[in-house]
DNA sequence: TAAATTATTTAGGTTACTCTAACATAGGTG
DNA sequence: CACCTATGTTAGAGTAACCTAAATAATTTA
């Protein structure tokens, strides 16, 4: 009874919209993932009996404290590797951001630390090399 | 009618399976996917539809051209991604792989190919930096 | 406040992938 | 060469996603 790589993406786009827009509809979380209002319907109901979300039918949606803790950690992976993607690899942000948007649901919490602490490590280690690094890339381009 | 994540799995684990032993049959691939050879048969039977494998029932299992292709890439991709975890992050072999293995489904070409040539970059550019780094992550475990 | 519009939900169906149980084939051995 | 065991295949069913069309509820507006 875990949760499945969909189910996590419902939450971080619940946890998102929330922060953007205080209360959210079915549509947003549509919207927001590109999926029709009963398939939206479908996901709550399924996360609401797993306890991630608090849903009543026609009343307003909010994460449990549970939901939450996935879409923080899921979306905190998420700013890390779309910041290592783009400013240590030099990937255009569009890019780097559908990347980040698929491997926030794979990637070892070992793998995200050692990206992070490897991106600080650089950044203050040898600043140069990396600048120099991305400038080549983009002269490339 | 694309190719979905699963069946490009299939395709790899067929590429590498033959690449180690020659002839394979329905059980190699069963047991290296941890699935049940009647799911085996059923994507093989897909595959062959869709020409990335030529499979006759009872028969031996072949690649097509356009198989190979496929496979071949997913390959490059698992190996260099799987390269970069260990040798610049500095990540464990097995969760390197594991990682590997997801990501390699996903990620971009040209994230793909900016890992590769940050890893060159590198370990030109600054070996004793990259050696200083992962010489601190062994001492934090 | 009644009607019209918009949003949400239910019902029912599709696809991709998996499984178990039952059946079929191939190949090795007495 | 007939039988036994391995392996492979079919049949049928389950689950997690998704969809459309139709029904219901909520909200806006005349």
């Amino acid at each position: 009874m875990g949760i499945s790589k969909r189910e996590e993406e419902y939450l971080e786009a619940i946890y998102l919209l929330q922060k953007n827009k205080g209360v959210i509809r079915v549509k947003d979380i549509s919207k927001k993932l590109g999926v029709r209002p009963p398939s939206v319907v479908d996901a709550l109901k399924k996360l609401s009996e797993k306890g991630f979300v608090e849903y009543e039918k026609y009343d307003r949606i909010l994460l449990t404290k549970k939901g939450i803790e996935i879409a923080e950690s899921t979306y905190q992976k998420h700013i890390l590797l779309a910041k290592f993607f783009t400013e240590i690899l030099g990937i255009p942000p569009d890019i780097a951001e559908e990347d980040a948007c698929q491997f926030e649901h794979y990637v070892h919490e070992i793998t995200a630390k050692k990206m992070k602490e490897f991106a600080q490590y650089i950044q203050d280690q040898c600043p140069y090399v990396l600048k120099q690094f991305l400038k080549e890339q983009k002269e490339k381009s």
